[in-house]
DNA sequence: CCCCGGCACTATGGATACATTTCCTGCCAA
DNA sequence: TTGGCAGGAAATGTATCCATAGTGCCGGGG
């Protein structure tokens, strides 16, 4: 790719990578001397990293008090669907009236990749990773379109939010893939015709039930969620102190 | 302020102001070893300060070639006016429906503000960066009622755009100062009656009327944008070798 | 018994020294 | 003259060391 071929880059990418995963815990402190460590890197390269993480909106920062990474409210999480269906929808908008011939067979061949995807009746999960990307991109193609740079950049921040990401999928109710899906395909017929109005409104609802979906699986499944601690709902014992604990 | 004891910010903020005011110019090599020297610090700190600033989008960089002064399109000035239009008319609809009376008072307070300064007929030199100050409180208090700290985070970004921000004022026609000054009162009004549709309205054409008219005064006075290369119209051979005059 | 102050330890911030990459320059050959 | 290659100067990337701020413990005093 971007050739990670700086301590610094390579850092950065086991960072994220780290965090979005959850192996690391919104909350946790990052010790910069361990990491260093874990990571065969010096500090300095560390500390870059983390500096770039600190504005990326993953990891928090204070001055004397180092790095952590970032915890989220629910109220943020939410609030973060709020902006991206409203930057979404502008994209939609903005991106119908920039259609190309090019442009509708990208976006009709992602809604076919779908299709293809959904075939079984159920997302296999070993085509949950491709259903995935093919996701991210139909959005990331619309964003381009609109050929307003903010809002790929803004919405991309946003994807650093714990499950307010298209890489998030909920995949226990296939109905509701399906469903989002199909949004993809009226959303790309719309904008084949020029109609950024009608796209933007069904992108805007798109984006809208996702944030209401995600709230009925928190409430189905808390299960599910425990890695994403904006969801932990008892959570005022913070977790983080896992290195002393006190014997009961 | 916000303790700017450790070297890093104080370097952040420095260069945040050079670049700002204009002392660096977009395009500008951001040299590591004479920045340090002239801020008085190590390379260290410097990076770490360069760093912060790439992520804000004042800088750019690239491993192994270093910081530059970010330049700007004049198409990226442009849709950044979009998407501040975008998200503050967002933030006129939620906030509507947050409106206590402290609110309402805050918010009449600042066009009172407003009206005194401008009560002359027309706005004071001494009093342009009070005006200035108004205008930023006014909108940030909007988006801050609005409740949804994305909006502020990613507007906040946008004032990073030469001539997109709130501190940039059109002195040169007191009429349209005095009716931009009047959105606010519009908006303010609007939304002590909880009309968030209709504050939204006002707000988004509050902006966009501010990107037609920052493109008139552009036609028309262009040598006032002569420090701020996204307008610089030849700008193919930029600036910032001026090391080296070539003895012509 | 609780609170306060000081001390030691730890972690972070910054500076310097070293390694690596880039790029400029000058030379050579086609 | 021009293109390319090689060598070196310069700038960036990284490691290590030192300084300093933060934190927790301990003891003394109220």
């Amino acid at each position: 790719m971007t050739e990670p071929h700086t301590s610094t880059e390579l850092a950065m990418r086991k960072l994220r990578e780290a965090i979005l995963s959850g192996d690391l815990l919104p909350g946790d402190k990052l010790h910069q001397d361990r990491l260093a460590e874990m990571l065969g890197i010096s500090r300095t390269p560390l500390r870059a990293a983390l500096t770039t993480l600190v504005q990326t909106g993953l990891v928090t920062y204070e001055s004397n008090r180092g790095f952590a990474v970032r915890e989220f409210s629910f109220d943020e999480v939410a609030g973060a669907f709020a902006v991206r269906a409203e930057l979404e929808a502008m994209a939609c908008r903005l991106a119908a009236g920039q259609m190309t011939e090019a442009a509708n067979q990208h976006l009709a061949r992602l809604v076919a990749d779908g299709d293809r995807l959904l075939e079984p009746g159920r997302l296999l999960p070993e085509k949950l990773a491709d259903y995935r990307q093919m996701n991210v991109d139909f959005h990331t193609t619309v964003m381009q379109l609109s050929g307003n740079p903010w809002i790929i950049s803004f919405v991309q921040s946003l994807h650093n939010v714990p499950a307010a990401s298209d890489r998030v999928i909920m995949w226990r109710d296939f109905r509701v893939i399906e469903r989002s899906h199909d949004d993809h395909r009226r959303i790309a017929h719309a904008l084949a015709l020029g109609q950024g109005e009608r796209a933007s409104a069904i992108m805007r609802e798109h984006i809208t039930f996702a944030l209401e979906h995600l709230h009925l699986q928190l409430q189905l499944y808390p299960q599910d969620f425990l890695r994403i601690p904006a969801f932990d709902k008892p959570a005022k014992t913070r977790p983080g102190d896992r290195s002393k604990r006190t014997t009961a």
